[in-house]
DNA sequence: CTTCGTATAATTGTATACATTCATACCAAG
DNA sequence: CTTGGTATGAATGTATACAATTATACGAAG
């Protein structure tokens, strides 16, 4: 038992279940799946090359991630994510946010601290010229940093998970003027952590959610879901 | 797409692999297989009398669980619950009962909160009389009320694993002392949903796991996992 | 005695065959 | 035209066969 705490995400990425697995999560993250949208298990496994075997054992992790729903001897469809539930995940994130951002004053590396340093700085450059996918994609990096500064394997993964999950979302509700305003956020809280005090550090990245979530509710970008 | 609501848990109840996979969960929880155990394929599948093919499937339903852990080529092992994990949990529960409970306050009905009353007086009863399995069912169900009151099947979905996840510890480190006392903040949790005062539902919620948590230390009930 | 390599057995990974269930089409009765 | 029943096809559920990988045992070389 030398490799206690591998993860699943680890071990199995290069199996050909594993492969398959992240691939079809892939395509429904990136909505080449629509929303109730049946998936058949021979024309995914064909599509693949591969036999509906593994195809199958897929399906059952991605029903437990939420992302499709299997009803038993009929088949299996992509879930559609709801208002409701948007809402539900931000306000569940910006407790957990708060938390892991506590436990990150007192877990985070130099190297992690500079890194978060980087990416706010090199924000600011693309926020100015309104560059979004990079803004995007500087975003995630920030979060994953956080994640994995707070020394939790069991945080990190609960919160990766649902920072996939609503990237659907994301991709579709990006607004470039909350940009700018997201990064200085993300620099108060970094500062926070820098400065060893959690209280803060928790309270400002509860509120960082919080505002992400308001700001789709003011610009009506939810509107689009249901 | 009528059944848009129903969940895994439900619909898979009575096909073969979801009796396999909850009997196997089962067994795990309720320590027949301990942990770092090997769990062989055929072996379970004989002993349930089905084929590898459920027992693959509930397998990895398992892994996304974090019961167990699979190793690729290897094999699939019980995972062991570290001290470190308990605290996290505990720590991520008492931020997630916090929201729940607050939730609550708007949404519980009123069966459920009679329901919740009935559950405290029964407890009452039976922390008098030190009856400890007792008290272990109407905790877990004065849990499952809140759990379904929030009316957020995302974190009703969400506690509920986390509370089966260490139901494992909790059998091991029942203590007699801290039943009557946690039955006292359940009736307080309660009462504030009652009056609908959510701020301090929430921070009742938040104390109570924090105090399970630190009891457990206490008493030096975690000292056994490693 | 130790170490390396090979052979063998056991286990998991994948593909395929068979069984069962469900949806659709079609036709007949009303 | 509507309703109901049956037949057919297509998809999923399960079992089994085969492939690939890994662990173990054994023996030979050093």
């Amino acid at each position: 038992m030398e490799n206690q705490d591998l993860k699943h995400e680890v071990t199995d990425k290069y199996s050909l279940r594993g492969r398959v697995f992240h691939r079809i999560r892939e395509d429904i993250l990136n909505g080449k799946y629509k929303d109730h949208e049946e998936l058949k298990e021979v024309a995914i496994g064909q599509e693949l090359g591969v036999s509906r075997t593994p195809v199958r054992e897929a399906f059952r992790q991605l029903e437990l991630e939420g992302l499709i729903q299997i009803i038993p001897n009929r088949g299996a469809y992509v879930t559609g994510i709801k208002v409701n539930d948007i809402k539900d995940i931000y306000m569940i994130r910006s407790k957990l946010e708060g938390l892991c951002a506590r436990w990150a004053c007192d877990n985070i590396s130099k190297e992690q601290l500079e890194e978060m340093e980087e990416n706010i700085y090199l924000a600011e450059f693309h926020a100015a010229r309104g560059h979004m996918e990079q803004m995007a994609e500087l975003d995630n990096r920030f979060h994953n940093i956080l994640y994995e500064a707070c020394n939790s394997k069991m945080l990190e993964h609960l919160l990766k998970d649902y920072h996939q999950y609503v990237w659907r979302v994301r991709q579709k509700t990006l607004s470039s003027s909350r940009g700018a305003v997201s990064n200085v956020e993300h620099k108060y809280i970094m500062e926070a952590i820098r400065e060893n005090n959690p209280d803060k550090a928790e309270e400002l990245a509860n509120q960082h959610m919080i505002n992400a979530y308001e700001n789709m509710v003011e610009k009506g970008l939810l509107e689009m879901f249901e």
